[in-house]
RNA sequence: GGCUAGGUGGCAGAGUGGUCAUGCAGCGGCCUGCAAAGCCGUGGACGCCGGUUCGAUUCCGACCCUAGCCUCCA
């Protein structure tokens, strides 16, 4: 029974899909003013996680998730780069297309953008004008009326009157309460702008997401997710917005992504102390950074660190050396390790407690190889490369994970992603790697211990790792 | 100030009213020419103070600490 943390509830539910099979599922994605960094990357590995488990489960899953490509950073950024705001967004856009594809985030089925949702904007916030729940301010700015709203603050548990106490907000003349919020923005010169009946300008960001997600999935869907940050004030607007115009109930459930955090403070721009995903991925393989999003509950905060990227990386170097050699087979009856997979992730997604049960099954495919069982090896195997996918994890040909050349994979690969790398450093090739274990391999039958152990240091200094087993030599890349 | 989420062994990170998380690191063993990898075994933890209970890290209350939201933010 799959079970999903609500955020409006602040509880754990049984989920259950408003239509038998089938769930609908919307996520704020990103607004393409700059390269996303590894917050941005969560959000999408995250939620690629959620989907991917939803139709292993059975389900069929509506993902959308939208691209906020008109807004005032990306306006702002536009004129100082003297760049136009359609060019800049879609070079992010592409920028973010090549970093989603890198982690083996899977493409939404439906990823709509602002600007080509702008008439179902101005249609919605009319609705609202003429229900009473907005109005034109003196600027000629529209905004929400949130206090004829009365469910306002229920997401985000907030009392109108806390936030007026607390608010930071310079009071705005021109809004009837300080809480209102905009819901179209009238043009000032050298802005992009649309038509509408209270003249020329561009939808306010809430009203986007809005929009978008009923145009794509209906006035009422199952689940609606994004980062933390987005609780409030973004996803209590969307909801006032919504419920005020339809009068139906928005989104069923809520699923909010914990921050990724350095040194104990959140990652985002406006601190500086963030890292773009492919300056990340310029120092560590792709799944690796994947692996450690996943290795943490989605709901938890994840402190990004060398040390944290480094552990992920070994994680993943046991996972593949155990797959090492395994031809592909077909899995094994043994249901054990499913079902308690399935158990974990059906627990609100606890992707850590999923992953103990795939090194539980690690360390058995090298107990049945230890025991010259190499059919149950190959079986279980399969069982470990099936449940990983299910995480978007270990497809990978192993001999290509361990002895990946990761600047020369990258470069091969993605070679979008990697214009602005820096210069590789030289390292050796396999061809030069399999000549000095050759050699060393003839000095090892001479019993000539000294050249053979000089060898294998020489190897370690560049980073290569020997291991001696009954075959042969095996190597791979620290 | 209001609200939210946390404080678990050297590190990362789940979870539970009484027996095991899991991974890395440590220690002992097997294997190896020596290693590496792997396997077997093993020590070590639940912020602080009260309460409930036969028994609490797990439930309740107070306190301390951390992060976050209340302003753009994934």
């Amino acid at each position: 029974m799959l079970q999903i943390h609500n955020s409006l509830t602040r509880q754990k539910e049984v989920f259950t899909p408003i239509e038998p099979g089938k769930v609908r599922l919307y996520v704020c994605g990103m607004t393409v003013y700059d390269y996303c960094h590894v917050g941005h990357a969560r959000v999408m590995v995250v939620f690629d996680v959620v989907v991917r488990y939803l139709r292993h489960r059975g389900y069929d899953v509506t993902y959308v998730r939208n691209i906020t490509d008109i807004d005032d950073k990306i306006i702002r950024r536009a004129q100082e780069r003297d760049e136009d705001c359609n060019a800049l967004s879609s070079r992010f856009v592409a920028a973010m297309h090549e970093d989603a594809d890198a982690l083996g985030v899977l493409p939404p089925d439906v990823e709509p953008c602002a600007t080509h949702s702008i008439p179902g904007m101005v249609a919605l916030i009319q609705t609202l004008m003429d229900k009473g729940f907005a109005y034109l301010g003196d600027n000629g700015d529209v905004y929400y009326d949130v206090s004829h709203f009365p469910n306002y603050g229920a997401l985000s548990n907030k009392k109108l009157d806390d936030l007026r106490a607390g608010s930071r907000v310079d009071v705005d003349e021109t809004k009837a309460d300080p809480l209102d919020f905009v819901l179209w923005k009238a043009a000032k010169p050298d802005e992009p702008s649309w038509d509408s009946p209270w003249g020329p300008g561009r939808p306010g960001w809430h009203i986007e997401c809005s929009v978008m997600s009923m145009n794509c999935l209906g006035n009422h869907f199952d689940i609606h997710g994004g980062g933390l940050d987005l609780k409030f004030p973004h996803h209590e607007n969307e909801i006032a917005q919504s419920e005020a115009a339809t009068g139906e109930k928005f989104a069923n459930y809520w699923l909010h992504n914990g921050f990724v955090q350095i040194d104990e403070e959140k990652m985002s721009k406006s601190l500086g102390n963030f890292f773009t995903v492919r300056e990340v991925l310029e120092r560590y393989p792709p799944e690796v950074v994947r692996f450690f999003i996943v290795s943490s509950h989605y709901r938890s905060p994840l402190n990004y660190s060398d040390e944290n990227l480094d552990h992920a990386k070994a994680s993943l170097t046991r996972f593949y050396v155990a797959l090492r050699d395994l031809p592909a087979s077909e899995p094994s009856m043994d249901t054990d390790y499913q079902a308690r997979f399935q158990d974990a992730m059906d627990d609100d997604f606890n992707t850590p407690e999923a992953l103990s049960v795939l090194f539980e099954l690690a360390r058995e495919i090298n107990r049945a190889r230890d025991d010259g069982d190499n059919q149950q090896a190959q079986a279980l195997g399969a069982d470990l490369r099936h449940l990983g996918g299910v995480l978007g994890l270990l497809q990978d040909d192993p001999e290509g994970f361990l002895k990946a050349d990761l600047r020369a994979d990258l470069r091969a690969e993605f070679p979008a992603l990697t214009g602005s790398f820096t210069a590789t450093s030289d390292t050796l090739t396999a061809s030069q790697i399999d000549t000095l274990i050759d050699q060393r391999t003839a000095a090892r039958k001479a019993k000539n211990w000294a050249e053979a152990d000089q060898i294998r240091d020489q190897l370690v200094e560049a980073g290569i790792i020997l291991e001696d087993n009954a075959e042969g030599t095996a190597w791979r890349r620290k």
